[in-house]
DNA sequence: GGTCGCAATGATATATGGTATCATGTGGGC
DNA sequence: GCCCACATGATACCATATATCATTGCGACC
């Protein structure tokens, strides 16, 4: 866990396998994304990023999440986060004080969901789970 | 189940009882929702409201979001939709098709979310759960 | 039931997150 | 190395919402 290699060539084999060009542009989102461990917003990437358009960014960013390689999530305002997909099906815990954001996976609440098939009417496509926390180090700085 | 009454007062009474007055632009609104046993975004609100401003609108549904009588949720795509709240706690089904919202309960759920706690760093604030589906009736739709 | 302060309104401007357009540039299959 | 479909980026625009602020009107109080 928290593997610091081996993302970069991730998103960028992700890019490759759909079809899409290895553009300068394009490596260079991926690059900087790669130092990510980190929940982060396309407008953040686009000031980090100045050389890049910020149309390029909105493009690269949508493309890596529709390869799955990226995640976009909602902090409870709605606001949108991005953040690099580490498993293959997880959901994320979002502190609501410093932004981080996390990983877990929980078999149990993809049976639960799968479960309310019966009780739902009509054909499940998917779902959301966000779970809001306020994170260690935000918790030990308020201590302080 | 599915009642089709009391609504609007209750609205009403959230805003009163969090010291709101009660204009009649807001009970303009209130009128407007009771009626709405679908999801709604905000514009759709002003659209079919143009007598009110568009800045009352959104202020009103939010100070009904704040007061737990509607609920603010998420389609896939992030883009917001609004319900009206029948349930203390709940989720939502969002039919990805017709965009209508349903409600469910699922205690199982919360007690598993509750659970992560030993699993999770951090103080648990909230969750966001949301189901897409294909409702039944957009499913009967398709085989037309 | 009149009056008065403060909350609410609405027109407008601005913020935020993102897509459409289109002339220009370039990756990569040949 | 050529070539053209795909990608870029400047710009305009759209969607969803909040900030500002002069004006209005609710409702607490007498």
């Amino acid at each position: 866990m928290m593997m610091t290699q081996g993302v970069r060539p991730d998103l960028l084999a992700a890019l490759e396998d759909r079809g899409h060009r290895l553009t300068s542009p394009r490596r260079r989102v991926i690059d900087h994304l790669s130092d990510k461990f980190e929940g982060f917003s396309a407008e953040q990437v686009h000031e980090e990023l100045p050389e890049v358009g910020r149309a390029t960014i909105y493009r690269t960013i949508k493309l890596l999440v529709e390869a799955g390689v990226v995640c976009k999530l909602a902090l409870p305002n709605g606001s949108p986060k991005y953040s690099l997909a580490r498993f293959e099906h997880h959901h994320h815990t979002v502190c609501i004080r410093c932004g981080n954001v996390g990983e877990f996976r929980a078999a149990t609440i993809e049976r639960i969901v799968r479960a309310l098939g019966s009780d739902i009417p009509g054909e499940i496509l998917g779902h959301r789970i966000e779970v809001y926390i306020c994170c260690e180090k935000c918790l030990e700085r308020e201590d302080a």
